[in-house]
DNA sequence: CACGCTTATATTTTT
DNA sequence: TATAAGCGTG
């Protein structure tokens, strides 16, 4: 018989029974947090009777959100089985705070006066509409040299929403180069948010600002509150006041709310996160009890006393030690400090570390190499790669990779709302002959911004514009356009499916005309609309896309098939909440680990050796921090320049003691070899970085 | 005006 | 590498 309870250690069991309405669990790395959340989600349903459906799991990332949903459905099951518990089951609901908010949004979208058929637009779609924006910014005044680029500029904007800070202020910090262009910049985001409400859009900021608004609202909120009786929250350190406002709106009637997070790993403050939050939750909500889980079950005692050593140095937080699980019995070696001459010393010495342990038995699916800036692996990953290493890389920004999903999803979110002038202006540039320019004037005669002489675009009243919007075209391209228009149009009575598959239809001839390998996208397409039978309408099938970050890639070893052996390669910050029995921390050198991006100040660095406390302690049995004496300049070297390194800082005479320190060399490579880097160094930079403000 | 070509240039982390 | 901007051709 399965006994729940008797799965958790006692600090866990605590937090599964915890019987009060606000709990804040100070969860270190490795000490079962996930456990300890699902465990108590379990427990409300099994033996507090609370209905599955009225339980609200939060997370940040989807991976996190379907492994809590199912580990916790399967702990019911298993717990039920033996209660021979019979009739349907209900869901816990779980998700990100985005898709949760979306969902929100979708159900109550009527009442909080947004369009039925709203979109949402991912970044690289915010970043093309700001981009149209810039042009007509540049084009108004010729003395705008060194305009940010979109990509910034919707950073600049995205910092400024999170952080509530005033763009110029917002300017100074992230592009100081532009700082005269303030002004032109706010303008542009007062643009783009104008334009945003004119196209019936919304980007992944608007999805929580009107979530915390709709349950701001004393009807519709009161009701979307009412439908959770518990909120659960994991990762707390990486909460924003934004997500703070919406759990206090969620949980004002008496809801309860459990919080896990660790301090020491809060590492999202370019999002606007910020560990004060954990770490002063009675403050948010008041008379909140606090447990902790201290135990690790991850990793052995060397890796956790490198762990310790750093976290004692910091500045602030880290107040908890971990300690080791007594029951963990894997053979305890010292972690290595492994000096390479130059980064393709550090890369052979990867590739080699990781055959021989894979020799000692570790797989290379429990092995990681974890970087500070997806860019950090890309020698290595040539070497994987030519000597036949298999691996797949998580992490990095890879929004561009489907073009042609994008097409289709634009086409996805035009059969729901016309007025997204961002999809048209895709769409239209699949036809052949037509332009930005051409382009432009199709929907501009659409007049999607009417101006009172003619009703609102929609569905019904699209074609009779249509003629007339296209009539630049060439005869080719019209023809195409109108095949568009006919799959735009809903018919009566007709399934979604059906409408997805009539879209796609009229997509495919234009996928295959702009793209060279379009068979392969072509089966893609038919994923997407297998996706709409679960949907309510088109524009939440694009909208779920929009929100499922971009996993992973693996175009160079070739894609890994299921069950065949392969290696993870991944940033530290999607390596959270993941563990291997062997990682590789490879450009532990300073200016990369810790990023030279992020040392302007004080809390640049507490939070990158908080990043630099995540990666070693995703560690079970085998760490090796890889220190590269001399790496390239330039990310794309056309040229050999490069700069000799320091170790990371965080490489400190206390870590130095608990790690076998290594030299991995080729012969060619004595003589620069074995220079070790004197304390001065360090001094010097301190002094320096005061010059840096 | 579209489109293909060349050149300069700047690169963290992600929902 | 990938983006932006500039140029020449059709």
């Amino acid at each position: 018989m399965f006994d729940l309870l008797d799965s958790l250690d006692t600090q866990q069991r605590g937090v599964a029974l915890h019987d009060g309405q606000r709990l804040r669990v100070l969860a270190g790395a490795g000490t079962g947090k996930t456990t300890a959340l699902t465990g108590r989600a379990a427990y409300l349903v099994t033996a507090r009777n609370i209905t599955p459906d009225r339980i609200l799991l939060l997370t940040f990332t989807r991976r996190a959100a379907r492994q809590m949903v199912s580990r916790t459905e399967t702990l019911i099951g298993r717990v039920q089985k033996d209660q021979a518990h019979s009739g349907a089951r209900a869901r816990i609901v779980g998700g990100t705070f985005h898709s949760v908010a979306h969902g929100a949004l979708r159900r109550y979208a009527a009442p909080l006066g947004l369009a039925e058929g709203f979109g949402v637009i991912d970044p690289s779609d915010a970043a093309d509409l700001i981009d149209v924006i810039r042009n007509s910014f540049l084009q108004d005044k010729a003395l705008q040299r060194r305009l940010p680029r979109k990509s910034t500029l919707l950073d600049i904007y995205c910092r400024a929403v999170d952080t509530a800070t005033t763009v110029s202020e917002v300017v100074v910090e992230v592009a100081p180069w532009a700082t005269k262009h303030a002004p032109a910049i706010s303008d542009i985001c007062r643009e783009y948010v104008r334009k945003k409400r004119e196209l019936g859009v919304l980007d992944f900021d608007d999805l929580l600002l009107y979530w915390r608004e709709a349950l701001s609202h004393p009807v519709v909120g009161r009701q979307i509150a009412s439908d959770y009786d518990h909120v659960l929250v994991d990762e707390y350190q990486d909460v924003n006041t934004l997500q703070v406002d919406v759990l206090k709106l969620l949980t004002n009637q008496g809801q309860c709310l459990t919080v896990v997070g660790d301090d020491a790993q809060a590492i999202y403050s370019f999002r606007a996160s910020s560990p004060d939050h954990i770490l002063n939750f009675n403050s948010d909500f008041p008379e909140a009890s606090t447990l902790a889980l201290t135990t690790n079950y991850r990793s052995t005692q060397p890796i956790l006393d490198v762990a310790n050593a750093l976290g004692s140095e910091a500045e602030v937080g880290f107040s908890t030690k971990l300690t080791v699980s007594p029951s963990n019995c894997a053979p305890a070696t010292k972690p290595r400090l492994v000096r390479c001459a130059d980064e393709d010393g550090q890369s052979d010495s990867v590739c080699e570390r990781v055959l021989e342990l894979r020799e000692q038995g570790i797989a290379l699916r429990e092995q990681a190499v974890l970087v500070r800036a997806a860019h950090h692996s890309d020698r290595l990953e040539i070497e994987l790669t030519r000597r036949g290493i298999p691996f797949v890389k998580y992490g990095g920004l890879k929004y561009l990779e489907a073009a042609h999903v994008k097409d289709l999803l634009a086409a996805f979110r035009l059969a729901d709302n016309p007025r997204d002038e961002l999809s048209w202006f895709r769409i239209f540039q699949l036809l052949s002959g037509v332009g930005p320019a051409k382009a432009r004037t199709a929907i501009s005669r659409l007049e999607i911004a009417s101006d009172g002489s003619l009703p609102p675009l929609e569905p019904s009243n699209l074609p009779a514009r249509w003629a007339q919007a296209t009539k630049d075209f060439g005869p080719a391209a019209q023809s195409s356009a109108d095949v568009l228009l006919a799959a735009i149009l809903p018919q009566a009575g007709e399934r979604l499916v059906t409408h997805a598959e009539r879209l796609r239809l009229a997509v495919a001839p234009l996928i295959e005309s702009n793209y060279q390998d379009a068979a392969a996208r072509l089966t893609d397409l038919e994923a997407l609309v297998q996706a709409s039978t679960s949907a309510a309408r088109l524009s939440e099938v694009a909208a779920e896309h929009a929100l499922e970050p971009p996993s992973g890639t693996s175009d160079l070893a070739g894609p890994p098939v299921i069950d065949e052996d392969y290696m993870v390669i991944s940033t530290v910050h999607s390596a959270k909440g993941l563990e291997w029995d062997a990682v590789h921390v490879i450009h532990a050198a300073d200016g990369n680990f810790p990023s030279d991006m992020a040392l302007s100040d004080a809390a640049g660095l507490e939070e990158e050796r908080r990043l630099f406390y995540v990666a070693l302690t995703r560690a079970r049995r085998s760490l090796d921090v890889y220190v590269p004496l001399r790496f390239h300049v330039n990310r794309h070297a056309r040229d050999d320049r490069n700069v000799w390194a320091q170790p990371s800082r965080f490489l400190t005479g206390a870590v130095a003691p608990l790690v076998d320190e290594v030299t991995h060399m080729r012969p060619d490579d004595f003589g620069v070899a074995v220079i070790k880097p004197i304390d001065t160094a360090i001094t010097v930079d301190a002094q320096l970085n005061g010059l840096w403000q």
